[in-house]
RNA sequence: GGGCCUGUAGUCUAGUGGCUAUGACGUUGCCUUCACGAGGCAAAGGUCGAGGGUUCGAAUCCCUCCGGGCCCACCA
């Protein structure tokens, strides 16, 4: 059989895409009795339409994951899906229509966010899981705002209430004025930014001054009470006195706390309602009044007299103006300050106080760590970022959000005694705006009902992921055998929601983890070592690799050298590498396949070269499987690439071809050779399918398909040890001389082909015996004996 | 401020107690070789961030310092 002279990627590639979707290679067996290897995909957010070389690696490397274990003989339940669910898709439309939440319904809004999801969800699924040639099972696809998605949510949501895990209070919560929705403490990010510390000149009641520095003047209308600390010395004298709120003229009372830091601008602070979270606890401890001067779209309200209206930017400068007309600010400094964010548009967060849906998290802490602590990380050190997370959070875990396009709080509030009205869960999903209750108040019998307007955190869906990708409500036969799930593939900078909402969720509803192993996958950096961006401009198109490139195995054999959990710069010649590594793997097999035109018998007796070959082989195969079970990727391509390179065709090759040519050599050691060269060649091929899957294919329907009964190479067996005598460290010493005479006649600059004469030690006589024939051929040595020492020359 | 990761040749990288520190890219030299010249064979290139300690033995373990990165918490 004979190869075409080059691999033509463009032509091959896609053909063996087409050809696996319609034999369908990768679709989950239901019926069978395999052990099950189930993915927790994450769904990649729809507005996520440009798709660096970043999300091409993260999706690609747990893929790969999938094809090793669909090989090693699992059912593999691996199902694509998307995220078409919350604020990225609601931005993303508002930008590109320009249109806001205002000047249209919510209803032509979830219309056009849904429609705007199904477009990117083609390109994605084109462009990106087909392109890259993902083996997903499209059967099993699942989306986060199908129906079935948001029965999920709603379902975890009345089930939580059902046990007491879920609240609603009227609390200060996280809130982004740009967004107008409350946050959870997740969803924000710091930020280091440069601010002005103006010390500011207050009255007492009864005469005197005293200063107070503050970074937030526009909260002087919300000031509620100033505090220093019980040992300061110099402020003693103040505490039970009032003092006069500048501009605002309102009276507010001088109180000790011991968290005041006395080293901080002058020792004395004012509280206002609310500034920061220390506002917060103190306003809480020490029962102070309410006087919320924001709006909920970042604006100051009435309580700030004529600053009412005014942005919290534009207030803080006229208030600054007016104190500085009255000589109230004493000074000014610049002051390094670190603000919490809103992670999707940086503006930094305020407390309201608003009427919000929570799940309790802060009593489950040492559960949840606990809970972590049955998973596997990968890398482990993971596990420790999670746990920090856990032990530091400090609200519980806020899921209503005041948006259009998401999953609906399924509740609906007595208009006359304000009881709280679930539905039944069959009628699930519903949407408490369109839909009634099916009964009458329970506790007053009213059947008159307020519909909860909110919608869900877009994590209340994600973090049921799991359960909506193996069919929690649908299949609950098909939940009860595949939950807890074998794999979560996903980034690190989502350890403190998706990991811990999924698995919070599970120990809530279940008292069971999500997944048996949680690994980290790589994080892509440009070739400086920087985050990509689009909005950097130094993002990297896999779209524009893949033109390049014309293949796609080349950017596979890429994500192949990425460890897992650590950062990557992309560097653009390792895909030189891989392409060079793509032709020397297409030209060996082509030298195999011109010996290889019927499956061979099994040989009377091995060669010696034959058994050194398939004992490294052995070694290979164990090391590989062991690492590819521990997520260890790179491993697995570099030592089957150091062993097809350097071992099978530096070595092997040339060894054999005196046996393949010479007929003098003999039948025997001829099929020796050809039933070596088939089964090495094709483990390694297999070896390799799971990272470059097409140009594998390729080769194994060209060389192997009529011999072998698999109809790919996606669903043959993977690699088995070969009974053979260990012939690894004789062979590895002959090798070392046969390199000793390549390095002899190239540094006398002859041609390898150069005849020679060898004497080598003695005491290796007898290890030479069964390699002694191919040896000569391989180094084309005329005369060989042996005697004291290696001796190389010329004749 | 707390925690985690990381520092190996010009560049990137493997290596968590043991032969002479892995491999790639780049550089240089040689070989047209019957699978491959978009190749092969070889060479040069390293105080393994610095210092100290543990050990028969350290790139690897411990301590200190320096550099790079990430996560978290904070000051009104």
């Amino acid at each position: 059989m004979e190869l075409p002279k080059t691999y033509n990627p463009e032509e091959i590639e896609p053909k063996w895409q087409k050809y696996w979707e319609e034999e369908k290679i990768y679709k989950f067996d239901e019926s069978s009795n395999k052990e099950i290897y189930s993915i927790d995909v994450p769904p990649p957010y729809a507005s996520a339409g440009h798709l660096h070389i970043g999300h091409a690696l993260h999706y690609t490397q747990f893929e790969i994951i999938a094809r090793f274990r669909r090989m090693a003989g699992y059912n593999v339940y691996f199902a694509p899906c998307f995220d078409n669910n919350g604020l990225p898709t609601e931005k993303f439309v508002e930008e590109k229509y320009n249109i806001s939440k205002k000047t249209i319904t919510k209803a032509e809004f979830r219309k056009l966010c849904l429609e705007e999801s199904r477009k990117v969800e083609k390109i994605y699924a084109d462009k990106v899981f087909r392109a890259l040639g993902h083996s997903y099972d499209w059967s099993l696809l699942y989306t986060t705002i199908d129906p079935e998605a948001q029965k999920v949510a709603q379902m975890s949501f009345i089930d939580l209430y059902k046990s007491g895990y879920v609240y609603r209070a009227e609390e200060p919560t996280l809130w982004c004025t740009k967004h107008q929705t409350a946050l959870a403490q997740a969803e924000i990010e710091d930020v280091q930014r440069t601010t002005i510390l103006n010390y500011i000149e207050f009255d007492l009641e009864d005469g005197g001054k005293i200063t107070i520095a503050t970074t937030r003047p526009e909260l002087l209308p919300a000031c509620v009470g100033i505090f220093v600390h019980p040992n300061d010395k110099r402020y003693k004298n103040l505490i039970g006195k009032n003092a006069i709120v500048p501009l605002f003229d309102l009276k507010v009372p001088i109180m000790e706390d011991e968290k005041v830091d006395m080293e901080f601008g002058t020792g004395i602070v004012m509280i206002c309602t609310f500034g920061d979270t220390t506002d917060i606890e103190w306003w809480k401890k020490h029962k102070l009044p309410l006087r919320i001067c924001i709006t909920e779209d970042g604006k100051l309200n009435e309580k700030a007299g004529k600053y009412c209206g005014l942005t919290l930017e534009e207030a803080k400068e006229a208030i600054i103006n007016d104190l500085e007309v009255k000589n109230r600010v004493v000074k000014k400094e610049k002051l390094q300050q670190t603000v919490g964010t809103c992670w999707r548009c940086n503006t930094p967060i305020e407390y309201l106080v608003t009427k919000q849906w929570f799940i309790k998290t802060l009593e489950f802490k040492e559960e949840l760590i606990k809970q972590g602590r049955k998973i596997r990380w990968y890398p482990e050190f993971y596990r420790k970022r999670y746990e920090d997370w856990v032990k530091n959070l400090s609200w519980d875990w806020c899921i209503s959000r005041q948006r259009f396009y998401g999953v609906p709080i399924p509740v609906w509030y007595c208009k006359n005694c304000g009881n709280v009205i679930l539905p039944d869960e069959k009628d699930l999903p519903v949407d408490p705006e369109i839909d009634l209750p099916k009964k009458n108040c329970e506790k007053c019998g009213s059947n008159e009902f307020i519909p909860e307007k909110d919608v869900f955190d877009t994590w209340m869906t994600s973090s049921m992921s799991p359960e909506i990708a193996v069919r929690w409500l649908e299949k609950p036969e098909r939940f009860k055998k595949m939950f807890p799930m074998s794999l979560r593939p996903q980034s690190h900078d989502i350890i403190r929601t998706w990991a811990f909402y999924t698995i919070l969720k599970a120990f809530l509803h279940f008292n069971e983890i999500p997944w048996r192993d949680i690994a980290i996958g790589t994080f892509v950096l440009d070739p400086k070592g920087r985050g990509m961006h689009k909005s950097k401009g130094n993002a990297i198109w896999t779209e524009d690799l893949l033109k390049k490139y014309k293949s796609v195995d080349v950017i596979r054999y890429w994500v192949g050298t990425a460890t897992w959990g650590k950062d990557l710069p992309f560097k653009e010649k390792e895909l030189v590498r891989g392409k060079k590594f793509l032709t020397k793997l297409w030209n060996a097999s082509r030298f195999c396949f011109m010996h290889i035109d019927e499956k061979p018998e099994k040989p009377k007796k091995l060669e010696a070269f034959d058994k050194w070959l398939l004992a490294k082989l052995n070694k290979l195969i164990s090391n590989v499987t062991k690492n590819f079970y521990e997520y260890n990727t790179s491993f697995c391509l570099r030592e089957t690439e150091e062993f097809f390179w350097h071992v099978f065709c530096d070595n092997y090759l040339e060894i054999v071809k005196d046996r393949l040519y010479n007929k003098a050599r003999g039948e025997d050691a001829k099929i020796s050779a050809k039933y070596t060269l088939y089964y090495a060649l094709l483990s390694i091929l297999k070896l390799l399918a799971p990272i470059i899957p097409h140009i594998t294919e390729e080769l194994y329907q060209r060389g192997f398909r009529k011999f072998e009964e698999h109809k790919s190479i996606h669903i043959s067996d993977w690699p088995k040890k070969f009974e053979v005598e260990d012939y690894s460290e004789i062979g590895d010493k002959i090798v070392e001389i046969v390199s000793e005479v390549r390095k002899f006649k190239t540094s006398n600059k002859k041609s390898l082909k150069a005849e020679i004469d060898i004497v080598i030690q003695k005491d290796l006589e007898k290890d030479f015996s069964e390699f002694l024939e191919d040896f000569k051929a391989v180094t084309n040595a005329k005369n060989l004996s042996f005697g004291e020492n290696l001796k190389i020359s010329f004749l």
